[in-house]
DNA sequence: CTTTACGTTTACGTTAACGTAAATTTTGGC
DNA sequence: GCCAAAATTTACGTTAACGTAAACGTAAAG
């Protein structure tokens, strides 16, 4: 069984955030504590909120983006419309998404080239200091 | 041949931001017009460096982090320490890159789940109406 | 020659996402 | 029952990445 209920520390340690910024989300509605006494207690859905917050941001999302991508995991939409709607941001989100990971991929490749030019380099060094070796 | 220069206000148009950011981009140092008169004149390669910085921006780079990458791209290093000191550069940011690629695909997977969901609640009512009608 | 459109410099303003500090409880351990 | 560690509230500060506005130059068109 997962654990019940998480203190700030606990989680701002898991993370590798401040206590500060876990409050600073609270602020803006993206968890909601219980309280024993005056202590904040977390829930585990309240750190799997946080979780997918760090992974949001991990790609540049603001924390609004992320707030409403988590939404879209807790359909609350019952009727036709709003289930129109929703999937109609779902699919924007996609694209945006797919874009991203194209630009990722691009920088990856770049990323090999430069690699594979600085490795030639380096051989070719070796393969000069090699040679006068040799000779 | 591609045109040798361009107005600050066609990269603008181009890019879809405005003067003030390529101005800014300017006051950063990350792009370098010539001048022709007082009038700012970009050459191709001020164009590039733009489009990359942009591209680094959508996945959530600093201007600072797109700088240091499009210099991993002009090799000014020559020596072997400066060599090896790039890649190691390269492969942190593929570490980060891979991270981002990974965080982007769960989420796309996610965004499968949720869409399945919506069509399944659409599909059922669709077959509710449907089943009445055929009654 | 005077609009009209574009370009420039200078400078203050804004927003997101926290950091930092102070003052004040609260509480688990001895 | 006391003390140090952890928690809380309140409030001002900071940085990046531009926005916005004012005040001015210039150049081509009518």
């Amino acid at each position: 069984m997962p654990k019940q209920t998480y203190t700030i520390s606990e989680l701002a340690h898991e993370f590798g955030i401040t206590t500060r910024t876990i409050r600073f989300y609270e602020e803006k509605g993206l968890v909601h504590p219980l309280r024993e006494g005056q202590k904040r207690l977390y829930t585990p859905a309240d750190r799997v909120r946080i979780k997918l917050i760090l992974r949001g941001k991990r790609i540049g999302m603001t924390l609004q983006d992320s707030v409403e991508l988590i939404d879209m995991y807790e359909p609350q939409r019952n009727n036709t419309r709003q289930l129109h709607s929703l999937i109609s941001s779902v699919k924007e989100r996609r694209t945006t998404l797919l874009q991203q990971r194209k630009d990722i991929d691009d920088m990856l490749a770049g990323l090999d080239e430069v690699q594979e030019l600085c490795e030639q380099a380096l051989g070719k060094r070796r393969n000069k200091v090699a040679g006068t070796k040799r000779k």
